[in-house]
DNA sequence: GTCTATATGGAGATAGAC
DNA sequence: GTCTATCTCCATATAGAC
């Protein structure tokens, strides 16, 4: 065997995964078992173990995917478009069309709000994956020579994040015809943010501003959301 | 036995209520198991469940209880305070003292956001607490005499309570020192929204406004948050 | 190192005796 | 109405074959 192949450990590893998805997109991820997933994967269950630690390691295991397989997309939209409005309606929209065939497995995720639990999007475990996904934002804010008032201007990109989040979460459980209302919110309040940016220097919305930028800065001091 | 005296299942139903809300509390919802509960209300596991038909159930009593139990508090709220920032500052002062020793419980109620999950705070099995709980909102705004233009006035109340359950979450994981960064959250933001009402019929904002019409009329067509 | 087979222990829930 | 005894099902652990 040529050392280029890929390990037959990788391939076992990657059939697990795969079913464990394909299973918590038919069940969602409570009602899915170890048993069935392991069945959907022709191996025992004592095999998915050896591979993923825990159920929990193969929600770890799809974000880390997800990221990996949606990176080359959000690069491709960051290099073809100028405007911040562009570019946050192509990174949302390639997020909502990734998860699509996800969205039992998403919905399930919601229940880890707590920062203190490992799946949250705000752990210190997801971290590294958080902070990558930050940077498309970071590139999108500074990239596009906003003018804003400098006590919000850098927390603008986790703001923007923030956002995505938030729509992901209605998105998910949008039972609207083909998430309508998420496009219309997605949509209506993108064109508010934009405006409200565009408004922001002017003279009546300072005092609104004002306390805007001491909240941003009190509560990211330093934290880790 | 008089008829008015309160009859021993409804003696022993709140027993087991207390037993589980004391369990909740010490080892969060999830980690409680039924027998403890059970034992904690010096009943066998049976008698739980003869009350409560599953471990969900006894939450839903919790929501209940809570809503009686904060409702005569609200009312003089109401009742003695003027204006929309000291009624929103009494209102939700007044759940974050109440849920205060039930961080471990509410904390745990994050999970179900899940519109289609019962316990979900905008489930349909909740809506009758809902509704008067926005009952509160809606005279908090009726009465304070507020100018805003007509295609958001209608929608406030529904905001409100909406950013209320936005402030107990992050209450709920607020880990600083006696809650300082809610508190700073709270303050800054209430400031703003008042700021934000206030400004609102300046000719320069109307672009923002009107959006925000249009959107609040399409989510809220006559749906159940 | 990879994997199968089987065991463990604990959860929510229930049937039926009292 | 209340309790005891028991069921079912799961995530996870372990022992050891290849």
């Amino acid at each position: 065997m040529a050392r280029r192949a890929i390990p037959k450990s990788e391939e076992t590893r990657g059939r697990i995964l795969a079913a464990a998805l394909k299973v918590f997109r038919e069940r969602g991820f409570d009602a899915a078992t170890m048993r069935e997933i392991a069945a959907e994967a022709g191996v025992a269950v004592g095999a998915a173990y050896y591979y993923f630690d825990a159920k929990d390691a193969l929600v770890m295991a799809f974000y880390e995917q997800a990221q990996e397989e949606m990176a080359p997309a959000l690069e491709e939209i960051l290099a073809a478009s100028k405007t911040l409005e562009q570019r946050m309606r192509g990174i949302i929209g390639q997020k909502l069309a990734y998860f699509a065939p996800n969205r039992a497995l998403v919905s399930a995720l919601t229940a880890h709000i707590d920062p203190a639990h490992p799946l949250s999007p705000f752990s210190r475990a997801t971290a590294p994956i958080r902070d990558r996904d930050l940077g498309f934002f970071e590139r999108a804010v500074v990239e596009s020579k906003l003018r804003l008032p400098a006590a919000i201007l850098p927390y603008l990109p986790r703001l923007l994040w923030l956002y995505q989040m938030g729509l992901v979460l209605f998105w998910v459980y949008d039972r609207s015809p083909k998430q309508e209302r998420t496009e219309m919110l997605f949509d209506k309040t993108l064109k508010m943010m934009l405006i409200a940016i565009r408004l922001a220097e002017l003279p009546p919305l300072r005092p609104l501003f004002k306390p805007a930028g001491e909240l941003l800065k009190a509560i990211y001091g330093g934290a880790t959301c």
